[in-house]
DNA sequence: ACAGTGATTGGCT
DNA sequence: GCCAATCACTGTG
């Protein structure tokens, strides 16, 4: 097992696909204010080109406060808010406009402190695979908001990065298909293959049957 | 397994 | 005033 390498701004100054292929099986890495690490590998991406692509926050050029890292050079955190309490973090790839959302983690470190963070009424103990399934769940369980994690050089920060720890992805084992949550953006752009996820791992949010199965045959 | 629904509020037009 | 790059829960099969 080699040792962890932090990603540098030559390796995220790549286009919105190459970051979200990339992206698979790298390691997020989280450093609480009390000094605890939480890590999770990353299992599922998503491409938000920006000017055409209707189901961006910057579609068509627009530029607002909000969606101001978009913007922000390659490796530049944004984080949102969204459906009245959730977030959802983000990449800024090098097209200005464009980012890659990470929607699913695999947790390697500090899942009890994830579990902790992830408590919900009903149910007990949440399963390792719920714990991160889904944009705004990996961000409950790494303690990622819009104040303490936007903007942020993932190349520079002591408070959230990535490592490449020596894990591969094989091309073969890598799902394309439709982007999840943007029906209102219309079909023609929902349709597009802009989501990536790996094949049958257990803590991706939701699983396209029919992608798999081309990618299988 | 999958479909339907209520929750909840900041940001943008 | 509108609505969202979601989630948890409930009901049905």
């Amino acid at each position: 097992m080699q040792k962890s390498r932090r990603l540098t701004k030559t390796n995220l100054n790549v286009s919105c696909k190459e970051m979200a292929l990339y992206l698979l099986g790298k390691v997020l890495v989280r450093k609480l204010d009390n000094g605890s690490i939480l890590k999770g590998r990353i299992v599922e991406t998503e491409c938000y080109l920006g000017g055409e692509d209707k189901a961006s926050h910057s579609y068509n050029g627009r530029q607002t406060p909000g969606n101001e890292p978009m913007y922000m050079p390659a490796g530049t955190t944004y984080v949102y808010f969204t459906y009245g309490m959730y977030f959802c973090f983000n990449i800024s790839s090098v097209e200005p406009g464009a980012a890659v959302l990470l929607r699913a983690l695999e947790p390697i470190q500090g899942l009890e402190i994830m579990k902790k963070f992830r408590t919900v009424k009903k149910k007990g103990p949440l399963k390792d695979t719920e714990l991160c399934n889904g944009p705004s769940k990996l961000c409950i369980a790494m303690n990622v908001t819009k104040d303490n994690c936007n903007k942020i050089d993932l190349t520079e920060s002591e408070r959230l990065w990535i490592e490449d720890d020596g894990g591969r992805i094989e091309a073969t084992q890598i799902v394309n298909c439709r982007r999840i949550g943007i029906a209102s953006a219309g079909e023609e752009w929902a349709a597009k293959p802009l989501r990536f996820y790996v094949l049958s791992n257990a803590h991706v949010s939701k699983r396209d049957k029919k992608a798999e199965n081309d990618l299988i045959s």
